[in-house]
RNA sequence: CGGGGUGUAGCGUAGCCCGGUCAUCGCGCCUGCUUUGGGAGCAGGAGGUCGCAGGUUCGAAUCCUGCCACCCCGACCA
């Protein structure tokens, strides 16, 4: 267990990775750009998976699982999207390995067992999907088809961070076929309104629903949907993203039924994915020089109690309230641990526990066991009050609810003081460099103008967001007209 | 793939310029005693192919050559 970590003004990037690592999330595996999830990271993605997937399922998704290779002639299938990707493809090219007559102890690639046809390891699972669908989708009557599929891609990025950028990452991907364009649309829509829901009340971080310009676009989309969220150095992430694909994959790989007229049409499609990368913005959006803070929602601990004593009788009376504690909590549906190890201080506990973002803690001491009370403090705000031991069910109860508000409430706070007009390029910058954040400005909608702008100043067009009133206005770089303003910042 | 940098114990490091009790210090780990309401103190202890392979030298963590790995800045990153 590590001393203070880097203050997060100082640095913001050692600041991140120390506390990942730190507050026994993750951290780098001998792999290059991979990472091990640990234990305590991955109770958390848990959580998240658990109510993202009931999401799903509420909304008429079903789960299924799809190969990792992708032969390579599938892969291409769908030209844009398998340009989009190419870059970044891990490729299998043998499938065995032999002693080394020259290094003996050694393997070496067998040269003589290469694959007559790579296989890609997919970075997306559209190609290897649609694919398969193709013999699925016969009728109407097979419509719509709504799957979601938890798996891992592989990206071969140039550059990694723990959870935000990784070579292999855990992700859901969904993807459907629907008969007509408008329902494939509202598809796309609910989608991404699902992930803003679940991004806003379980992680408590607010983020702004727009599409994507052309640029940033998903390689293979005709619109791509998107939550971005805003980090406290100023930086945005894309949170999550849903795709319109049209008939694009439909006619890349022939997928037809036939519709109530008895006509071959080709269906239509939508795609949309959350990663591991949530969890970076998690850590990112509350955490504080202290450590990792955690939505009560997402929390798996959610009170840790933690006595304080002087020999074995004490501990003994103090235990006795404990248990009683931990049984009441647990009835109440309230995830909780009682750390009675005698291996280290209270006050190291304490510390441990706001490291690893612990919402609520209640301290057990023979102050305590004389008024009948316990210590309750909470990770948000670390304020500590005194609790009479019959209350505390009902005291944590409310806590808990306060704090993922107060989380929400702070967030929010940061971000709406951090989306900025500019109406000149010279603002632009200033702002951009200065306060970071969100710059909202007119654009005259040409990817030569983005290109500019990113060339110049990093920033990118994050989203046009769905709610923009359309207003006249004059594009910020290049002067021409525009209709409505559009979201920049720079990006993770 | 371009430009820069770094490899010394589980982690973080000193030493390298100027070769010779230099393998240093902190954290962590182990044992014992005292401690326990905010990261304990004292005492003792374990742990290292100094990234790898050559070379120079009586002698190399230190100088030279090659290789490998990692980091930072670019490029790249729906």
């Amino acid at each position: 267990m590590g001393k203070n970590l880097t203050k997060r003004s100082e640095d913001y990037s050692k600041w991140y990775n120390e506390l990942v690592v730190k507050a026994d999330l993750a951290e780098n595996s001998a792999v290059r750009g991979c990472m091990v999830i640990k234990p305590y990271g991955y109770a958390i993605w848990e959580k998240m998976q658990a109510q993202l997937d009931k999401m799903f399922k509420e909304t008429g998704h079903q789960n299924a699982y799809f190969p990792l290779f992708v032969p390579k002639s599938l892969f291409e299938a769908e030209e844009k999207n398998a340009e989009g990707f190419a870059k970044e493809c891990a490729v299998v090219t043998h499938y065995r390995l032999e002693n080394d007559p020259d290094k003996p102890g050694k393997l070496r690639v067998d040269p003589k067992a290469r694959l007559e046809e790579e296989l890609v390891v997919r970075p997306t699972s559209e190609a290897i999907i649609w694919n398969t669908y193709k013999n699925w989708i016969q009728s109407y009557r097979d419509l719509p088809l709504l799957i979601n599929q938890w798996a891992n891609v592989v990206r071969w990025e140039m550059r990694t961070r723990l959870f935000l950028r990784t070579a292999e990452f855990l992700w859901q991907e969904g993807h459907t076929a629907h008969a007509t364009k408008a329902e494939a649309i509202a598809e796309t829509e609910q989608m991404n309104d699902i992930y803003a829901e679940f991004v806003e009340n379980f992680m408590a971080i607010p983020v702004i629903k727009g599409i994507k310009s052309e640029n940033e676009r998903f390689a293979g989309a005709v619109e791509t949907y998107c939550i971005e969220a805003l980090m406290q150095d100023g930086k945005a992430l894309q949170a999550g993203t849903s795709h319109f694909l049209g008939q694009n994959f439909a006619k890349a790989f022939d997928v037809k039924f036939a519709s109530k007229e008895g006509k071959q049409e080709y269906v239509w499609a939508t795609s949309w994915g959350v990663s591991t990368r949530l969890m970076g913005a998690l850590i990112m959006t509350h955490s504080d020089d202290n450590g990792l803070v955690l939505p009560p929602n997402l929390a798996p601990i959610q009170v840790v109690i933690v006595p304080i004593y002087k020999g074995e009788e004490q501990l003994a009376q103090i235990s006795e309230v404990a248990h009683a504690i931990v049984a009441d909590l647990r009835k109440a549906g309230i995830s909780v641990k009682y750390d009675d190890r005698d291996t280290h201080k209270p006050g190291f506990k304490f510390n441990e526990y706001e490291l690893k973002g612990v919402p609520l803690r209640i301290g057990i001491g023979p102050k305590d066991l004389e008024k009948g009370t316990v210590e309750l403090a909470r990770r948000d705000t670390l304020e500590k009050q005194f609790v009479a031991k019959d209350e505390v069910v009902g005291k944590v109860r409310g806590l808990l609810e306060e704090i993922q508000e107060n989380l929400w409430n702070r967030a929010l706070a940061y971000r709406d003081a951090h989306i900025t007009e500019v109406e000149t390029f010279d603002e632009f910058k200033e702002v951009l460099d200065t306060k970071g954040g969100f710059i909202s400005a007119h654009w005259d909608g040409t990817a030569e103008t983005e290109d500019k702008i990113k060339e110049l100043t990093k920033a990118t067009i994050r989203c046009i967001p769905l709610d923009a009133k359309e207003e006249d206005g004059v594009d910020v770089y290049s002067g021409k007209p525009s209709k409505q303003r559009v979201l920049f910042a720079k990006a993770y």
